[in-house]
DNA sequence: TCAATATTAATAACGGTTACTGTTATTAAT
DNA sequence: ATTAATAACAGTAACCGTTATTAATATTGA
């Protein structure tokens, strides 16, 4: 299948710019360059990448949703001040689950492990 | 301090019904008796209630945020298909998340786990 | 008793996201 | 090339969960 012109910009938007954009991210990365495109383009592209595995969806606790074309398994740490989201591998935590799959009659299909804190900026410019 | 009649009411009720209700859940539960209660008054003190660290806060990847008495480090598994959250012992988790902080300049928080998948019930009713 | 303070019910406003609508672009067949 | 059918678009309204505002009510304490 071709992707039009706009779901080929937003794709490669995400791809390229490893930082966890959300929605509104991708729209003002593109719209200075593509003036006319709409957010709503934006949210309904980044679903069907979405659908279609090109890209994956990080759910925020607070704040919107965040966009990642990393798609090898890895959790997040968010950054309480900033807002900044980092990259973790987790080695052990599928043993967990699976331990946990072996021990309940619940039948895992995803998990993600999401760690609060500070970044190493926040951290010194706090004190 | 002492506490209002409708704050009373609704600590008592995620208290008393650890099936991790959503505001709403709380609203609907004391509504019929207290038909005057406010639903702005059920979010506004169920903020307090968390800020007061007597019941935490869970935030669900899709839909409304959840509320939970049960104050012990836990984490949760919620059913795609029914909604229903259940609480897990993950054994092992501090020690993967404190690796984590200690090989980055990350300040660690607080962490959860979100396990996703089909509970018991939901799995046999699909085959 | 009375004023100061806290909390409420009701409802408007908000932020993020989705749904709708009429238009434009793409494709495939004449 | 013209047409018809389909897909995707821009623009915008609607939606949903939550928070903020406001005027009224309840509680406290001199
Ligand atoms: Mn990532
Ligand atoms: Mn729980
Ligand atoms: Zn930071
Ligand atoms: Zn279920």
């Amino acid at each position: 299948m071709k992707y039009s012109k706009q779901r080929e910009l937003i794709q490669n938007t995400v791809l390229e710019n490893r930082i966890h954009p959300t929605a509104d991210d991708v729209y003002n990365m593109l719209k200075p360059i593509h003036t006319n495109l709409s957010l709503g383009t934006v949210y309904r592209n980044l679903n069907t990448l979405v659908e279609n595995g090109t890209i994956i969806k990080i759910s925020m606790p607070n704040g919107s949703d965040r966009y990642d074309g990393d798609l090898s398994k890895h959790d997040h740490m968010v950054c309480d001040q900033c807002g900044k989201v980092f990259d973790i591998k987790t080695e052990g935590l599928l043993n967990i689950v699976q331990k946990i799959e072996n021990t309940t009659d619940f039948e895992v299909r995803d998990y993600q492990l999401m760690i609060h804190g500070l970044c190493h900026n926040c951290k010194e410019s706090k004190g």
